[in-house]
DNA sequence: AGAAATCTTCACAGAATGTTCACTTTTGAA
DNA sequence: TTCAAAAGTGAACATTCTGTGAAGATTTCT
């Protein structure tokens, strides 16, 4: 999950959008101020930065330029209405968005979520979502398979890993790898649980299994042009 | 480069708009409200209006359609969100997008730049309207649904979902995507909540709901040719 | 305000899917 | 060819998911 860093001189703040966040599932870092945040990004990669404006010994605007000048991070200024507010819009680049305090968590939230979202759409972009091998089609946008033409019904599991081996076609793929990525790494089962779905995705695809080929000692993979 | 023309009240907005609409080297020209918009354009041709809803002397809404009765310029209106969202969809033509106060400056200016593209493509028939499956019409322009050639009356919600799963037919949507795209960035609601609403839209369909597929584990496609 | 329409939550039943596991079959190295 | 390890398989069992109806909350209309 993505990494935020929270900056403000305010622990009740702090504490609040960290109690939030996690909630949410984010990984949380605190700074308590500008030049703590440089530092730490100097260190760390984070996802976002959401950053106050005013703050003892570096200030939010300050901090962010430093900050972008090496790395591409999102973020998400807290500002006083009024106060700063204006001078927010003129800056050149790197804020994504702006909280005006008092704000509400859940909004904060929200916004956190979509500025998350927009940048990891942003290297999505060629992502190729449709495939055929033979008589074999594969549409990832539309979660559909066809063999020979007729619309293969398979289960969610079936698609997932499938599309996983689509995706990863002609590299070898091991089952800790196949859990970690179509299970999760949430998931502590059965290695055996893998060769199970294989076996049910094989049956699924007819003939067109034989793309997937076993990889003994290994795990397996997904063999095309 | 493109010349803008920014429609809003408060001035604060403007600046904003300005600033990052320059900085993304368009010229940029001020309106504070409709009836000023529509006298600017009768002299000068824009190449997109930015133009929020709520505004004293003549709105949004009446401003554009005033305009549209002479120029064809798209437009990217400004809208709270709720108050008066549901009306712009029945907008008739004209409205290229929206995009739900508060914003994000980076985020409306990726939407000026889609619409400036779309719209510089000379034989680039504008988003389709007007969608037709069997005995199922779907005029989202018109927020009016036919089955049967009868018209059929739904709630606010049903139309929402309705199109939002017709615009993006044959592609796989989630339960949080739909929350997301139909409900709102900051809708914090139960899952369940969309299962509902397709189950009142598939009886409003009647035969017809036999277009909307149920993806296990995943959430739900509209699929059609 | 009061009524009507719409939206959201929730819990439950039934269905679909996922996981485990014991057993069989295959594989490849010695 | 033999044998141990790895992979395939079927079935029992466990878990998760969706459809649904109804109640309660909220919004809109009169």
């Amino acid at each position: 999950m993505a990494h935020i860093l929270i900056v403000d001189d305010e622990v009740n703040i702090r504490k609040v959008v960290r109690e939030y966040a996690e909630f949410e599932g984010y990984e949380v870092t605190e700074a308590e101020n500008g030049m703590e945040a440089v530092n730490l990004c100097h260190d760390k990669d984070f996802d976002l930065i959401i950053m106050d404006v005013m703050m003892p010994r570096l200030d939010g605007y300050s901090a962010c330029k430093e900050i972008h000048k090496t790395k591409n991070i999102p973020v998400i200024m807290l500002s006083a209405r009024g106060e700063e507010y204006d001078k927010l819009f003129g800056f050149e680049i790197g804020v994504d968005d702006y909280v005006v305090k008092p704000f509400s968590p859940k909004e904060l939230m929200a916004r956190v979520k979509v500025v998350l979202k927009r940048n990891s759409n942003a290297d999505n972009t060629a992502a190729q979502n449709r495939y055929v091998f033979e008589g074999l089609e594969v549409d990832i946008a539309g979660r559909e398979v066809y063999v020979d033409g007729k619309k293969a019904s398979m289960t969610p599991k079936e698609y997932d890993l499938l599309f996983y081996l689509v995706r990863n076609k002609n590299i070898a793929l091991s089952r800790d790898q196949l859990l970690e990525e179509v299970w999760g790494y949430d998931f502590f089962g059965d290695d055996r649980t893998v060769d199970t779905h294989i076996k049910m995705l094989r049956n699924s695809l007819g003939d067109y299994r034989k793309f997937i080929i076993t990889l003994r000692g290994v795990g397996y993979k997904f063999e095309a042009n």
